[in-house]
DNA sequence: TCTGGGGTCCTAGGACCC
DNA sequence: TCTGGGGTCCTAGGACCC
């Protein structure tokens, strides 16, 4: 059987377990502080309670919530955090690590930072498949303080599904074990959006067909899927039928780095939108060389503030490919610097830019150039001290220059 | 005033080959 | 100038996920 470990409201659950004394007042977990200008990205069950919903923006949240003030709302204190990746990553490899320790699950593979997928060899005894499972979870628990929901069925689409009712339902503990003779009354209950891998689109025209829950879907014949859907459609009939059709495949490196972000203020200044720009490839860079990785194409791209439709929109990318793979602070920063001045054009406001890594190939297996530029050579060691520094005081205390000149088009590691 | 930041996979169609 | 009938590989963009 699979099993399916979902970590509940995980962002807000991270930073309860760092204040264990906020458990039952309401958290969120905001995309940023600056100007009360993010996003809630996850909250607990109190701050649900209050009517606030993932998604929502803090200045529409707390209205005219004043800076140093603490978030009211309804009279009741709202405890804030700023968004916080590398700890939410570091619980989630603690959490990788004791599974994986325990041996009760085979296959154990990380889907994303708050979700598991493994294999119990249990077939015919929910009982006993309960009880490992449960055991696994009681140790999840009490190590981390994080809370996680577990689901179990005979597929990885249908594992989710029975997570779902575990998260819906009180009663299951947060355990639901969804064996085939209670499928088809699972399904039948289970509205078609719920279901892993039916996105907007799919729904859509889903619903001009009538077909409103995963039931009517798998009620369709095999002749019919594969006529009007795509293998990705296909495959989640068949996982909603109880016949495994998704390998989760395990990477060990991402093979895509990206780094994007939002300005509190949208700017038209191309210096600082280029410094902007400089330090997020720096960030991405950093990453590429961590899991010994270089990448073979570098993607720009610029867009003004969708929000202010009474502004002239613009939105572009560009991307640069390299002749060798790399993975240089310095040769990415130049590149994307590069790539950027296509694309930028004077007079709009740029709300968000970022930069994509891509074609990313192994370090370790890169062809040796043998005529390699000895430049090239020191620029590398030099990196490595760079990264040994960075790593030791874990944020950017060495970083590449950025550009602020546009004849540089070429900097080694400044300062 | 203020609206996130990542990822993976699939596929149609173009480029190129014989 | 006109002309067939295949292949393969690559890529941009869409759809989905958290």
């Amino acid at each position: 059987m699979i099993v399916h470990i979902d970590c509940n409201s995980y962002f807000a659950s991270c930073e309860i377990a760092d204040h264990p004394e906020l458990a039952d007042k309401p958290v969120i977990v905001s995309s940023s502080n600056d100007n009360n200008g993010g996003i809630i990205l996850a909250l607990n069950k109190p701050a649900k309670q209050l009517g606030l919903k993932r998604g929502l923006p803090i200045f529409q949240a707390f209205k005219g919530h004043q800076p140093d003030e603490p978030y009211m709302l309804n009279g009741t204190e709202v405890f804030f955090f700023e968004v916080d990746h590398k700890k939410y990553g570091r619980i989630s490899e603690q959490i990788m690590s004791i599974v994986l320790e325990q041996e009760i699950v085979l296959n154990f593979v990380q889907y994303s930072v708050d979700e598991f997928f493994g294999e119990i060899p249990v077939d015919d005894d929910p009982d006993e498949l309960r009880q490992y499972i449960k055991q696994v979870k009681d140790l999840i628990e009490t190590t981390t303080h994080i809370p996680v929901s577990c689901g179990s069925a005979a597929t990885y689409t249908l594992a989710k599904v029975a997570t779902h009712y575990a998260k819906q339902y009180s009663g299951y503990n947060g355990i639901c074990i969804l064996p085939e003779e209670k499928r088809e009354k699972a399904l039948q209950l289970l509205p078609i959006e719920e279901v892993w891998g039916i996105g907007r689109a799919f729904r859509k025209h889903l619903e001009r067909t009538n077909i409103k829950t995963a039931w009517d879907f798998i009620q369709k014949s095999d002749e019919y899927i594969l006529n009007v859907f795509n293998s990705t459609a296909v495959n989640t009939w068949k996982e909603l039928r109880g016949i495994r059709a998704i390998e989760l495949k395990k990477h060990d490196q991402r093979q895509s780095i990206a780094h994007t972000r939002t300005l509190t203020r949208t700017s038209h200044d191309l210096d600082y939108l280029l410094q902007q720009l400089s330090s997020y490839t720096s960030a991405a860079a950093f990453k590429l060389r961590e899991q010994h990785s270089c990448c073979q194409q570098l993607t720009v791209f610029l867009q003004t503030n969708r929000h202010r439709t009474d502004l002239p929109q613009y939105t572009n990318e560009q991307t640069h490919k390299f002749a060798s793979p790399e993975s240089d602070s310095g040769t990415l920063i130049a590149a994307a610097a590069q790539a950027f001045r296509t694309i930028y054009r004077p007079g709009y406001e740029i709300k968000r830019l970022g930069v994509i890594l891509d074609k990313i190939v192994d370090a370790n297996t890169m062809q040796l150039d043998l005529f390699e530029d000895p430049h090239k050579q020191r620029l590398r060691k030099a990196q490595s001290a760079v990264d040994a520094i960075n790593r030791k005081f874990d944020r950017e205390l060495v970083h590449s220059g950025s550009f602020t000149d546009s004849s540089d088009h070429n900097p080694g590691i400044t300062k």
